[in-house]
DNA sequence: TGGACCGATACCCGGGGGGTATCGCTGCCC
DNA sequence: GGGCAGCGATACCCCCCGGGTATCGGTCCA
């Protein structure tokens, strides 16, 4: 299976028509289609169901689709990581590290300051993105090492290590009537009147149905919260950090939130590995 | 990058001789010098050495043999998972597990039971292999699921379910003079004389050097034990299935084996969540 | 110094990937 | 109900590129 043959597949199967991918793909219509026969053929499989009016993915398909797309990853990963490389060996070497934006603010510069300070550390970028993104930048190659939150980031199909677990508080508006309390508890917070919970897209980029505001951000969550319309349970380390027109609350019963440092488990450089320790000592 | 030139890449890099790498990919010499040579000038990459009599990697080329290998696995998975499932929609659902011979003899009829009473089970091939395959399997699709062992074999770049824990014994002759005591320390039994621990082939294939025997799986460690040529630590499981001719002696200090259920994080599926539901079940 | 070895180059051929034009089917709407 | 719009499949053509053979150029060794 050729990755041309499989980007023409998930294109389709993303778009469930044929033009639209052809579109996406910047080729005409009929070689497309045929391609897709020729893949159908080869793998001996029907991948689509076509009735002339709307186009479905079979049982198989939808297999290929999830699989087709890991593999995709993979291969950009190795086209990425072989360019950098060669930068590399060019004197500039480098690591990209991605963490979710607003998060770990406390740690990041710890880090990124005990890992200079050890002998032969490289150059480390730092990528900042939305919730969700990090596993993706990690599989395809754009990043090379992420500090990911659990339980809300998905570690799977990395390796990983644990830097430190802290509790969560509730973020409310400086002024709002609980702000006084010592601590809470999930069922105090999760109904609040006038402050409902916000809805971060999931992994399609789709909105989840709800009561809350849409958020895609740190910056944009907090400046709702402080304009009085949600509000959010974070890991506690976000306090030191927070606005004066925020105030913060301890949530005795909330998940404790682990912080760990990953990487795609068969890209282990030197550098990396010099990072990781340098962030375990921590 | 295509991935025919990552395939003709893995060759050459693997060989680092092109007539060789030639003759393996069933093609001639010339076309593979200039696929080599337009995926050097697609990436803007040296990634091979050439000085007319010998062949090596460049940094960058050593980066896209171990990244090329993954994405070529992630490729093969995609197919055969989507030929799997076309044959499971034509009625023949289907999971393939894997472990080591020899290993889990007590667990796994277990879990198969315990699975094949569930409401919707379907078939569950199981594949034995030898030591360090399980994960190039479970990678490249000839396998959904594996029982691995911690600390043994790696677990990177998978999902896993913790199942069981168990300390570790020393296999011995019957007739040995240990065979008596009623446990010993690591520290009695690595240099056991004329009872060295066999030498295991690494990820290459290849030995490493040593006093021990060379063994490549249980049933010939066995042999090799009974005939009195060597002697092993193995998880205490296996003395239930121990031959008469052998002893095992509990090992204090021996670091504690985890069996661990593991599959591909994003190959999830309905057969293979029953599956994981029942081993954490039991 | 000549021959063996090995990768690169030159040159040719055929298949297939890409294009345009068009067909055939199916809802939909006036 | 017939015409039309939308969509995937088919027909047909071109030319690029992957593969082949023959040969070159450099290097090590006998």
């Amino acid at each position: 299976m050729e990755t041309r043959e499989l980007r023409y597949f998930v294109a389709v199967a993303e778009e469930l028509h044929f033009g639209r991918a052809a579109e996406r793909l910047g080729i005409a219509q009929p070689p497309l289609s045929r391609a897709i026969q020729q893949l159908e053929r080869r793998l001996g499989v029907a991948l689509l169901k076509r009735n002339s009016r709307a186009v479905t993915l079979t049982e198989a398909g939808s297999v290929l689709l999830r699989e087709g797309r890991a593999a995709l990853d993979a291969v950009d990963a190795a086209d990425r990581r072989t360019r950098r490389a060669a930068l590399a060996a060019t004197g500039h070497p480098d690591l990209v590290l991605v963490t979710k934006a607003g998060a770990s603010s406390e740690l990041l510069p710890k880090l990124l300051d005990a890992y200079a300070a050890e002998p032969g550390a490289v150059t480390v970028d730092v990528l900042l993105c939305g919730p969700g993104e990090q596993e993706r930048l990690l599989r395809d190659g754009r990043a090379d090492v992420a500090l990911l939150h659990r339980p809300f980031d998905s570690t799977a199909g990395f390796d990983t290590e644990e830097l430190c677990t802290e509790g969560q508080v509730v973020v409310l508006p400086a002024g709002y009537h609980l702000t006084g309390r010592a601590h809470l508890r999930m069922a105090d917070v999760t109904a609040l009147p006038g402050l409902p919970m916000p809805r971060w897209p999931g992994a399609d980029g789709a909105y989840p149905d709800g009561p809350g505001p849409e958020v895609r951000d740190h910056a944009q969550l907090l400046q709702l919260i402080a304009l009085g319309r949600a509000s959010a349970v974070l890991p506690e380390s976000c306090r030191a950090h927070l606005r004066g027109d925020l105030a913060a609350v301890p949530v005795l019963d909330a998940p404790a939130v682990t912080t760990v440092i990953a990487w795609p488990p068969h890209s282990r450089s030197r550098a990396l590995a010099g990072l990781v320790r340098a962030a375990t000592r921590l």
